[in-house]
DNA sequence: CTGATATTGTATGTACACAAACAATCCGGA
DNA sequence: TCCGGATTGTTTGTGTACATACAATATCAG
C-alpha cells in the first residue's frame, strides 16, 4: 500500500537538523577562515569574554558542550595561549579561564565574522522568516 | 553604545542549530535504546531499503554523509552482519550494499522508533508550527 | 586509441559529542 | 563534627564529520 510504514528520512527533523547544521558549519568554515577556529571554540571564546573569568564547568553549561569536550576546547585554546588559567582560592577543584591578550585581540576581529557567518547561513531566509525560524527553533529546545 | 559589536551566541543561527540538532540526537538515542543504532546508521538502512542495492559513494549523497564518514558508517553495519557486499561488474571500483535478512527484520521494527523520534522531537511544536520550521529548514540547505 | 579528467573507495589526522567511571573537593544535615 | 551526596574536572572508548592525499578504474575528447 502507499504509505505503509512509510519513513521518508529527508522528511524526518533530525535529518532536516543534521543537514541545516552541516550546512552551517560549512559556512561558519569559509567566514573563519585564515581565524583558525571552530564554531565550539569561537563560542567559548565569546562566553569567556562575556563573563571576563569563568570555570571550566560553567563554561560547558553555557556553551552546550560536554565537560569531556569542554575539556578538548579548552585544551586547544589554551595551547594556542588564547586563554590562560587561574584557581578559585575558595574552591580548589575549579579552574578559571579568561582571555589573554592575543584572545582579546583575536576575538575582536572574529566577531565580525560571526556576524556575517549567521547572516549568509540565513541567507536564504528573508527578515521575517528568519525570525520565524529562530522563535521555532528555540521552542524545540 | 548599546548594539555595538554585540554578539549573542544564543541568537545565532549555527549555535541554535547545534543546539536543536543535539536534543534531536538525545531523543533519537532515547527512542532507540534497545536497537543500537546510531542516527546515521539508521540513515543508511533506511536509503539502502529504499534503493535495495546501493553503491557506497551514492549512498554518502543520499545520506549526506563524507565518502570518509560513511565508510565508517558501512563497516560498523558490515561488522554487524545487517548489509552485505556485492561486487558491481560493470564497474570494478564500486562495492554494492544490501540488506541481510537480520538488516531487513532490525529495520522493519526500527521505523516505528524513527516515526516516534521525529514526533518527540517536535513535540514541542503543534502541526501548523512544524510545517513552518520543516519548510524553512528545507530552504536553508 | 590515448591522454586528460572525473569517479569510487581507502587511509590518516583533527575536532566535536557523549557515556561511563573515577578522584578530589565541597556542602548540608544529623 | 562527621558522613553522605553533590559538584568539578579527568580519562577512556565509541561514533560522527570533514580535509587531504591517494590508487584504481572509468569516461570522454580529440
Amino acid at each position: 500500500m502507499a504509505s505503509d510504514g512509510k519513513y521518508v528520512l529527508e522528511q524526518q527533523i533530525g535529518h532536516m537538523l543534521r543537514r541545516a547544521h552541516q550546512r552551517a558549519s560549512a559556512v561558519f568554515k569559509a567566514q573563519f577562515a585564515g581565524h583558525d577556529l571552530t564554531p565550539t571554540q569561537f563560542a567559548a571564546l565569546v562566553k569567556i569574554a562575556d563573563a571576563r573569568e569563568v570555570s571550566q564547568n560553567l563554561l560547558g553549561r553555557l556553551t552546550a558542550m560536554d565537560p569531556a569536550t569542554m575539556k578538548g576546547v579548552i585544551g586547544r585554546l589554551h595551547g594556542r595561549q588564547l586563554i590562560a588559567r587561574n584557581h578559585d582560592a575558595k574552591d580548589r577543584r575549579r579552574t578559571l579561564w579568561r582571555l589573554t591578550d592575543a584572545g582579546e585581540r583575536l576575538l575582536g576581529v572574529a566577531i565580525e565574522a560571526g556576524l556575517a557567518t549567521s547572516d549568509r547561513t540565513l541567507a536564504p531566509l528573508n527578515p521575517q522568516e528568519r525570525k520565524t525560524l529562530q522563535k521555532l527553533l528555540s521552542r524545540l529546545t
